[in-house]
DNA sequence: TCTAATTGATACCAATTTAGTATCAGTTAT
DNA sequence: ATAACTGATACTAAATTGGTATCAATTAGA
């Protein structure tokens, strides 16, 4: 069972940079890069994300991206929303019918507690404070006395990733 | 997003049916009947019940099925990691690379947090206590005067339910 | 002993969802 | 002018989920 899709992934960690760019515009090219995620893909999501309010862009050349919104607003359950439907443990609520059997009825409290909870603790992640936690990631990795040539852009803790090298023309 | 997909929810009122039997062999069809799940999808779930030791069977005519369990220590857990695997809240667990990037290993502690709570909710749901949740709910609407013919095997409190009529062979 | 109901085992198909690619038109800094 | 962008949308591929069909072996009971 998956509970976050990539798209709800990748959005997340595109909010991320823009986040860490402190309102300057990113462009898509660059997020893509960074992530490490598909770039035609990133940009669907960068629209939705438009949409909804939670980015704003600039055109053109030296155009991009930029947070709307303060990072400690925007919470992995409106982006789970936005990209998965909103969070239900099972089928039956989506019927116009109320308890077509019994039996399946009974499971109804358990599943409306179990999604509570769910929701609860999504609620909780906000964008502002996975930056925050990157951060204070980010600190202790350099506390630790490793060289700054040493954190480039692949991690150093990564395992032999040698990336499949997605082709992708445009 | 769904937690709980067709399956899972299938075997669940299975279970129950079982459970109800207390210990008779019930077939496969008096279930699909009962429960209204595809005749010969149900009989998958059933060879893979077996398979997990969560029930027994009979072979040849008046053949069927019972619990091999205590229904108590039969968890929903069980079922969903029997049906869709276990319970994951993002891929990333299933690479065999330690953050490939170090934004999504943000994400990490909160996803292995929102796991263990998922886990954790769908561990104390059980078969046993689906049916006494049931047999509860039975008995209210028996004491609620509903003479007993208005409340046969479709739901009272269902609303125009017209069965899509499934067909289907042997 | 014949027969109908049943499980065992599989192979197959259809629908849906998820993931990813391609393309073209319009905008703008340089 | 043009290269680097976004806006919009159509398309394809892969994976998962949901469902159907078939055939062989078993068995209770007429
Ligand atoms: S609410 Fe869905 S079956 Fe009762
Ligand atoms: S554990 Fe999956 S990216 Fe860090």
């Amino acid at each position: 069972m998956k509970v976050l899709t990539k798209n709800t992934d990748y959005a997340i960690r595109a909010l991320l940079s823009l986040a860490g760019a402190k309102g300057e515009f990113v462009s898509a090219r660059a997020i893509s890069l960074e992530q490490d995620i598909p770039y035609q893909f990133l940009r669907r999501l960068l629209q939705e994300m438009i949409r909804y309010g939670l980015v704003s862009s600039k055109e053109g050349a030296a155009g991009g991206f930029r947070l709307a919104r303060d990072p400690d607003t925007i919470r992995v359950t409106e982006l789970i929303g936005i990209y998965q439907g909103p969070v239900r443990v099972s089928e039956c609520m989506f019927r116009k019918q109320i308890c077509a059997n019994r039996a399946r009825c009974v499971l109804r409290h358990e599943i409306m507690r179990i999604e509570q909870v769910v929701q609860q603790e999504f609620e909780k992640v906000t964008i502002g404070k996975l930056l925050a936690d990157l951060d204070a990631q980010n600190a202790r990795i350099a506390a630790a006395g490793i060289p700054s040539g040493e954190r480039g852009e692949s991690d150093a803790l990564s395992v032999s990733t040698k990336k499949p090298e997605r082709t992708e023309k445009q």
